[in-house]
DNA sequence: CTCAAAATGAGTTGCGCACCTCAAAACACC
DNA sequence: GGTGTTTTGAGGTGCGCAACTCATTTTGAG
């Protein structure tokens, strides 16, 4: 346990061990220019050989101004994104006295060109945005924009992998398809039978990836279930219920439901009202307060759930991280697929 | 979008406000003596009334000395608490970043006077400790005198909830034991049979509350099945194969299996020498490097975890906000009860 | 060698607060 | 009224860094 205290050091230090004076130092470590190369060198080295770390309170306490962050959500009711709102509330106490700034900025995120229009302007107000963004090039652009103007950017829960933005938050929805898969299928039990899917559209990015991976996982490990083709809800309670209780009606094996996106309360309806609600293995998304009642009811088995709480905060904390340089903890950021049933609602 | 810009208050506007100079809002701030009861109270409205918050960075900055924390986890070997330390060596950039040092202090939890001796001592060098615990009157004792000494506590993992600790970083294990009890009824099917329990021991807080949990739903919900009198495995892995062992020989009916404690390696020997690790569903607890082998394999069919790097993490954040007097995001410090299959392993 | 440009040293200021001292004022009590 | 005690004001110092200014030195091109 011998562990000598870490010294402590200052940057003063760092300026005496490299040999140069304070002014240097804190241009190397802010990428000022004026230095030259091998300075740069030796400077380096010495943070590196004492492995130091600037005191982050110091720091934000020096830079003066405070840092602005801006939510880019679709606008329009939606409770998994309400619940996100809600959230970054809670943590208001927490934000200001850091003096961190968050703004919700609504839009329609589904519009390629009024995302991208809304995103342009961006960059001179906020020091790092995170935006449910989809997944097309006019938005890729904007968000390399923004990128090359400095501005941190993390997409949240629906990514665009093939832009340059810092980071994604949200879960892997391959996986997640696979998981609800996985559940219906061992639900279900030996029961041969039919399995429906229900979903908003096959376009949406999220939604597809999760089908994918529902399909892969009933292809190769349940041979008893048979699915049928997937009915588009748009995320609609009237459309979802609609064809979905036409579909019961003409196959009297369903034994499954995976419910893709939102839309759940028609689902549920569609089901109650054919009676079989309690035959069919349910499984959908998120967990809210229709979800709960369905999961304590007995109505839906279990539901995949991303913690909204969590991408929320996760969202706040790897921006914060990313102006500050600060590393990463990929670990805690990292979203996971919980598996909620009626034991372990949260 | 008319939202005022959050002013950036200081104490010196408060002092302003309220009629006093710096030092009064500073002592009722740090609830120093000295200051008249009308006086106080004149203080706290002006901070109430502008919900001042004072900056973090500057307090911490101004404090000089760093804050350290203590971890008191079990000595000898045990990969779940092993987890734990990993995971907070990997925040060792954002502690040092942050002024704190956090150092693990090893002791026997599961003596209780050898773990009140160990703690008697620590408050003169610690400001926060987080201690894995054992609910005893004499532990109990030791925490409150810790807690009166000013050291902020919090349990981890398992709690003395008759202590005045601070704060209990850890899951419900009552509503643990409920979800696995419901995912062995569920993953079993219609298929009547008996259940076996491992536990390490009957006498330990934790495992008893899962268990009764477990029979809890395994008694109003699954009447086709029925719950075994409980194996005592001790955590180890070779009195639990043997135990387990002798109980398969005896029960060829047995279609469910909930190993409550460590020796997993052991349950799951058992379980494939007796060649039925694929007819009996097999839940227990934490993801490991073996329970994730198990999973893959299809010998575990779910295993109930509680996130370690996130307790750890949790433990830390929580112990800060403490010591700083910052309000605790409760939402974000709980810990969920995780079920894990094998899609959904993170 | 000369001169401009680049690199560097030295220094200052201020962020908002904790923590300290010392003196002055207000108060209680007899 | 005097005495001792409590309350308050005023002020200072320093935490570690960001972000500047300005003077000086070094460098490279011609």
């Amino acid at each position: 346990m011998a562990e000598t205290l870490t010294a402590a050091l200052t940057l003063k230090d760092i300026a005496r061990q490299a040999g140069v004076s304070l002014a240097t130092v804190d241009r190397v470590l802010h990428n000022r220019p004026g230095v030259r190369p091998d300075t740069v060198r030796r400077v380096r080295e010495a943070i590196e050989r004492n492995s130091f770390q600037p005191h982050v309170a110091a720091a934000e306490l020096a830079r003066g101004r405070a840092r602005r962050f801006a939510f880019v959500m679709p606008s329009g009711p939606n409770p998994f994104m309400q619940q996100i709102e809600d959230y970054l509330g809670e943590m208001s106490a927490w934000l200001s006295s850091r003096r961190l700034s968050v703004e919700m900025v609504a839009t329609d995120v589904f519009d390629p060109s009024v995302l991208a229009g809304t995103l342009e302007g961006l960059s001179d107000d906020y020091d790092g945005i995170a935006m449910v963004a989809l997944d097309h090039p006019g938005v890729r652009a904007a968000i390399d924009d923004l990128v090359d103007a400095g501005t941190k950017v993390v997409t949240l829960v629906s990514d665009v992998p093939s832009s340059r933005r810092h980071h994604y938050v949200g879960i892997d929805n391959i996986a997640a398809g696979r998981t609800a898969g996985a559940l219906v299928g061992r639900l279900v039990g030996q029961k041969p039978g039919k399995v429906a899917i229900v979903a908003g559209s096959r376009g949406l990015r999220d939604h597809a990836e999760r089908i994918f991976g529902f399909n892969q996982v009933m292809a190769s490990e349940f041979a008893g279930l048979s699915v049928l083709p997937v009915l588009e809800g748009r995320d609609e309670d009237a459309r979802s219920e609609q064809v979905l209780a036409r579909l019961l009606s003409r196959h009297a094996d369903i034994v499954g439901l995976y419910n893709v996106g939102a839309g759940t309360q028609g689902v549920a309806t569609a089901l109650s009202d054919a009676g079989r609600d309690k035959q069919v293995v349910f499984v959908g998304h998120d967990v809210t307060a229709l979800t709960r009642r369905l999961l304590l009811q007995g109505v839906m088995d279990a539901a995949i759930s991303q913690n909204p709480g969590h991408e929320a905060r996760a969202a706040v904390r790897v921006l914060l991280a990313l102006a500050r340089g600060e590393p990463i903890l990929r670990e805690q950021e990292k979203i996971r697929i919980d598996i909620v049933m009626r034991d372990n609602l949260p």
